[in-house]
DNA sequence: TTTT
DNA sequence: TTTT
């Protein structure tokens, strides 16, 4: 059957990414972007409306996140919906929205400038990450980052 | 500042779409639909994960659903992200996400025959909505429907 | 440098599929497909204005296209544009833009309703096609149909 | 007739933007944008490819381009495609295709940083401008710019 | 050249 | 809860 899920935003990092590592050397990545937008309530004063979203990344994705991207960023984000369904301990169902990742690009400022003087910079974060987690040949987060995890799960 | 927030969706509705008429002539619907997908397992075997998403319409956009949409009714919709947050009597914070359907349009089989024998045919429908609702030269929902609320609110 | 290249279409083909097999197994299809637009002049007047796009589809895809596809079909299109370029016999500059289809998926009618009396029926096409290029375990076009193709050129 | 017709593009302006003005204060603006897609080739060599998009702007739009846009600025550009076709002197068909677009924003860098420097700054661009070209409540091309165009025309 |  |  015929069915498309697919979400398109662009917008700006509330924090930086929150970066888990898992047995096999995999990763998975916590994100949260702002959306926001702009216009004129019937009084023409102009009102500011943000959204924001949780993302989810897998694999060398998150570790390409979490090596290029940090509070503020700027990115392009192309990925599904996916809500978690569960009941609390006082039996109502309760939900939670997030953006499975699917491929993602930074915008605007390059990588290099983006990193200088940052804080969160990459060999810090480096010391949390298996050694392998970066190879040369990674690509990089003003690239297109598509989501290349092997195994057969689609979520 | 620079922002995007769009959902492209493609799925069946599970239900017939839910409709409140509202002072002023105004009225919301709220429709669920869900995307499925297919893949296949490290076994080979082919498996479905259906993803379910919450629409919300208004005004005209919501009189067309009533009037043209139902169970099972399979469409294109374009819209943003919404996210409600509020603290539920424990004090915990509860989300719910929906999606602001910006333009829908009808897909697959003609309107005519999808009506045909349809128990939630106009003309009942009509007796719960305001003689205004569907204007002789309002769209059809196999056309592509705008949301063209007057309202300030961009929600 | 990041880069977004991305097209979105729903329309129905003008025609059927143009398939041509070459070498190693490899083939390609080309559809024509019709996206109109209705909107109302300033005299209240209905008006519609078609557009036609270029598809171009390979491997498995165009293999399935030919299958499942024909003249009317509706189809849920998402790829990017590729304009070649060239120059004439008078040294001008020509023009011609496709859009090179990543995923598809058949909307509305029922696959086997649609191959119904269809005159291009695969059993005719299958003459011209190598035996392998239908494995039974192939997706079918109400599915997701992705591109798969394992060349390294992203044309 | 159900029908999407709709391109997503994030780039870079390969010149700045060439606005005509017409008659009733309406205005015009073609830009070419590039999208550079990144990948390896079977000898895991990184290949760029770049493709050139021509894009058309109306109205508002068009002088908002013309006010912040420049050679090299990052956009976001969503519209649709619109081919012209037409017979050359030697009865050959022609066809041009370019996409008309429906809303944009500006990318990355501030607007006022951008600006800085620059050498199409809005003064000298303003001398050839009609006065009422830029309101003093304009948007700014890092919001999101959407046509307004008041004709019945969807081209 | 499609579709409604 | 849909659809195939």
């Amino acid at each position: 059957m015929a069915g498309v899920n697919k979400v398109i935003l662009v917008g700006n990092l509330g924090s930086d990414p929150e970066v888990k590592y898992l047995e096999g050397d995999n990763a998975v990545a916590n994100l949260s972007i702002a959306t926001t937008e702009a216009y004129k309530n019937r009084n023409g004063e102009r009102v500011e409306q943000t959204e924001w979203h949780d993302l989810e990344m897998w694999g060398a994705q998150a570790k390409i996140a979490e090596q290029y991207l940090k509070k503020g960023s700027q990115i392009y984000v192309e990925g599904k919906l996916k809500t978690d369904k569960w009941q609390d301990e006082q039996g109502q169902n309760r939900y939670r929205t997030k953006i499975r990742v699917l491929s993602f690009t930074m915008l605007g400022a390059k990588p290099d400038g983006a990193m200088g003087g940052n804080t969160n910079a990459p060999q810090q974060s480096n010391q949390q990450r298996p050694a392998s987690a970066a190879p040369t040949s990674a690509p990089k987060a003003q690239e297109m980052v598509s989501d290349t995890e092997d195994d057969d799960l689609p979520f």
